[in-house]
Formats: structure tokens, C-alpha cells, sequence
DNA sequence: AACAATATATAAGAGCTCTGATATTATGCG
DNA sequence: CGCATAATATCAGAGCTCTTATATATTGTT
């Protein structure tokens, strides 16, 4: 079977519908997706995640941060963190550390282990950062980040 | 406890990191992830998923599209669309019948509730779809519109 | 006709994300 | 002090998404 069987009339990537005539909302959808696909790939075989990558990030930024404070900080729920920090804790990158103060609270810190996974991690995300804003002129970047900085802040944003 | 035992320096949402001056791709993961937010409660009380509002979109735009065509269209695994296709089939929105020529394909349509329930779902969504452009000039829609389609269709756009 | 290659569908296992519910701890007020 | 409120953490269940693997069907080649 050389080609598929594939429906008469869909569009090709990128034409109609989905491209630039087609809902913001789907665009947003397809092109977020697109780039995880390609953090996912590029992290792969070192077993980290987009959002473990993204967690490692906040935690050394912020060593300290609780649960909670990352559901905050990446707007998900606790029980969302609660299951990524797990998994950062089973391979070892993340320890976590009873509050001196606050009894329930855990604390957060990157192991020797995470801080190295996480030097590496980095290295390659940048890479793929780097490739979102190719083709854009400064004035032209400036405008897709307010907004996205609009549309992730709209609505109330959750909480905080 | 009146306020959260936050940590001490975390940013507020759309300043420093997590705004304009991040990373793009953080702020991009954090755009979708709001409009996901939205769109999933908006749509919560029908018992519709975003990406099942996706696919019911797709099957009502070519009727008689099968799983694999599906998941080029949405650049999904076709795993993947098997568990939406299947939650939809089980809620009696989509019927799948087997391709008159091609024994092994199963094309799907909309029932008639299930397209009852697409055009209650258009309705919301549209008014969020609305709140996407507030704020962006035609000239800016644009740079934004090619933007999202060059980030999706970037780095080989998988298959297709 | 037989075989190889491709396409479709599906199952199993993992991680991420949500809602809802529960237990524990800390704070504020009467 | 004692109780209501709120914050933290966690469990259970659901849906989405991936990778890996398997079974079936169609097509092209020998």
C-alpha cells in the first residue's frame, strides 16, 4: 500500500482551515502541541518531561518552593504537581524537606543528580527556543509575546 | 489562615519570568494551558472534552473520516484518537460503519444528537474564540496567525 | 500465487491533567 | 481556649497523550 487511504478533500498542514484562516484557538492548540512534541523528543532518553522539565526550572529558581507553590507558579491543580514531583523524587532529582516552621509543608531542592539533569535539559530547550523566534523581527516578537502574556493572564487567571 | 504560606520572591503571573520577558516557549505552554482551562470548563456541564470538541469538528467538517485520518489532521497518534473516538462512540455522539471497499477501515459520523451537541458546543467556544482577538490590531492578528502556524508546521510537522 | 511492505485498528503501560473527597496543620476570632 | 476557616498534602477516578507491541487487511512485487 503505497499511499494511504486517506478521506478525499482534507487539507494539507498549514492550508485552510489549518492555517492561518482557521480559529485562533486551534492554531494555539496545534502549535503548542508541536512545540512539546519537540521538548518531548529532545528530552526523551534522558527521562525528563516537559513538565518535569519546567518544575526542575522553578525549583532552582526558587529553592524552597512547596507543592503548592508550583501549582501556583505553573497554574495546575496540587494533585498535578503532587504526581510530577513524585516521579522528579522517585529518579532522584528532587528531595524534599520538612518545613522548620509549618509542619505540613515540604519543601522542595534539587539533588546533586537534578542539578546536572537539569544543566543538560536546559542546553537543549534552549536550542528549540531559540527556533520559535526565527522569522520574527523584534516589533513582531514583542507582539506575539503581549499576547500570550494576554491570553495565558485573561480571565482571572485561575487564582493567585 | 488568611493568606497562603507562599514563598517569599515568587513572581506574580504575567511579570518577570512569566511574563513578556520569559521564555517563549513558557509562554507559550502557558497560553494554551489557560485556553485549555477555559474552553474545558466552558464546555464541562455538556460532558465535552476539548479535544473531543475537536474531533466532533472534524467529523462534522468531512464526514466519514476514519481514526487514522483523524490523527493526521490533529497531528495525534492514532492511539490516541482511539480513546477520544471511543469515549464519543460509547456518549452515542459518533457511529462508526465499515468502509464499503476497505474492509479493515471504519468511517464515523455524527449521530443525530451528536450533532445536537456540536452546535451547543460551537456557541461557547466562539465567544472565547472572541476574547483571543480583543485587544490585537488586524495587522498584529496576523503576525500573531503566522507565527502560531510557523512554530506548528516547523520541524518536519511529524508526518502527513 | 506468495511474499513483503504499508495501513488500519487495538491493547498495555506510563505520565500529565482534571474533579471530587479526605486528613492534617496553621491561623483568626469569639 | 475552642471552633471555624483556610492551606497543605494525598487518594481515587476519569480523560488525554505518548511509546511499544500485536493483529488484520490491502497493495505491490516477484
Amino acid at each position: 500500500m503505497r499511499k494511504s487511504n486517506q478521506h478525499p478533500d482534507i487539507p494539507a498542514p498549514g492550508t485552510g482551515k489549518r492555517g492561518e484562516e482557521g480559529y485562533l484557538g486551534y492554531l494555539l492548540r496545534q502549535a503548542a502541541g508541536a512545540y512539546r512534541h519537540r521538548v518531548e523528543r529532545s528530552l526523551a532518553d534522558l527521562g525528563v518531561t516537559p513538565p518535569q522539565f519546567a518544575t526542575l526550572t522553578m525549583v532552582a529558581a526558587y529553592p524552597g518552593l512547596s507543592n503548592a507553590d508550583i501549582a501556583r507558579l505553573a497554574m495546575l491543580t496540587p494533585q498535578t504537581v503532587s504526581v510530577i514531583v513524585a516521579n522528579l523524587e522517585r529518579s532522584g532529582s528532587l528531595v524534599r524537606k520538612p518545613h522548620a516552621i509549618h509542619g505540613r509543608i515540604l519543601q522542595l531542592e534539587l539533588s546533586e543528580s537534578g542539578q546536572a539533569l537539569l544543566k543538560t535539559c536546559r542546553g537543549r530547550v534552549h536550542a528549540i527556543e531559540k527556533e520559535l523566534t526565527e522569522g520574527l523581527s523584534p516589533e513582531e516578537e514583542r507582539t506575539v509575546r503581549r499576547w500570550l502574556v494576554s491570553v495565558a493572564t485573561a480571565g482571572g487567571a485561575d487564582k493567585d
